[in-house]
DNA sequence: GCGACAG
DNA sequence: ATCTTGTCGC
């Protein structure tokens, strides 16, 4: 498999055309079936920024069924691409790769921060870091890259399609919770829309965010030492 | 040419 | 993503 080396260089100032032809690339190789084995291990991604030099990632493996942590790892690494909408899996996946590589609970599938196929090239972080490690990969976004959608229901759990100009599903505008917006689900890898949304609504409890995602997003960013005391709080 | 634009 | 306190509302 890839390693989080091999693209850090790989990728290191490569020009915004050539990345898009790796995607369209890429893209070919994502499986939308639904292959999964019985999920009992769910793992949130993220990445947050210590300065305009350093990006850390964070994964946390929970339990599927009680949603408690089991895992996680954490890793740095220089920033080594900018930030371009819809090419934001070259500036992420290195350091993500770098965390995944040091976990010891394999989870049985990823929910990213970030879309899957609700991408312009149909390669959004997800589906790239799913195709990159060959694990079943989701997309949980907190606002729209691509493609339109008509109103949301308001309530919990449920959605309404993401669409493309020729009115193909790219993925779901999710209603996670009353009174709050609406979250875009995409499948990514190994997994179909409705998949998608069950692991996304089985990992979602009281906020807007799924416990994943509310993990790892708490990891990576700057208060990530308040998240560290809950971890060993659990141990 | 004019908007839109994950994190 | 990140810089940051209080504050409006259930």
């Amino acid at each position: 498999m890839v390693t989080a080396q091999q693209l850090q260089q790989q990728w290191a100032d490569m020009d915004a055309s050539r990345a898009r032809r790796i995607q369209r690339d890429t893209a070919t190789q994502i499986r939308l079936s639904d292959d999964l084995p019985p999920v009992r291990t769910v793992a949130g991604v993220d990445v947050g920024f210590e300065n305009a030099d350093t990006a850390r990632a964070a994964i946390v493996v929970l339990d599927y069924r009680t949603l408690e942590p089991l895992d996680y790892a954490l890793a740095r690494l220089p920033v080594a691409f900018p930030y371009v909408p819809g090419l934001l899996s070259f500036r992420e996946c290195p350091v993500i790769l770098r965390a995944l590589e040091q976990l010891r609970v394999a989870p049985d599938v990823l929910l990213c921060d970030g879309h899957g196929i609700a991408h312009p090239r149909r390669l959004g972080i997800a589906a790239h870091l799913g195709v990159l490690t060959g694990l079943p990969a989701v997309g949980v976004a907190k606002k729209r890259l691509t493609g339109r959608h008509g109103e949301v229901p308001e309530g919990r759990g449920e959605w309404t399609p993401l669409l493309d100009r020729a009115g193909d599903t790219l993925g779901a505008v999710l209603r996670t919770r009353v009174g709050t917006r609406p979250l875009i689900v995409s499948p990514g890898h190994r997994t179909d829309l409705a998949t998608a949304l069950e692991l996304v609504m089985a990992c979602t409890t009281r906020y807007r965010l799924p416990e994943t995602t509310r993990w790892a997003d708490g990891l990576a960013s700057n208060r990530g030492q308040r998240w560290l005391a809950r971890l060993d709080a659990l141990r």
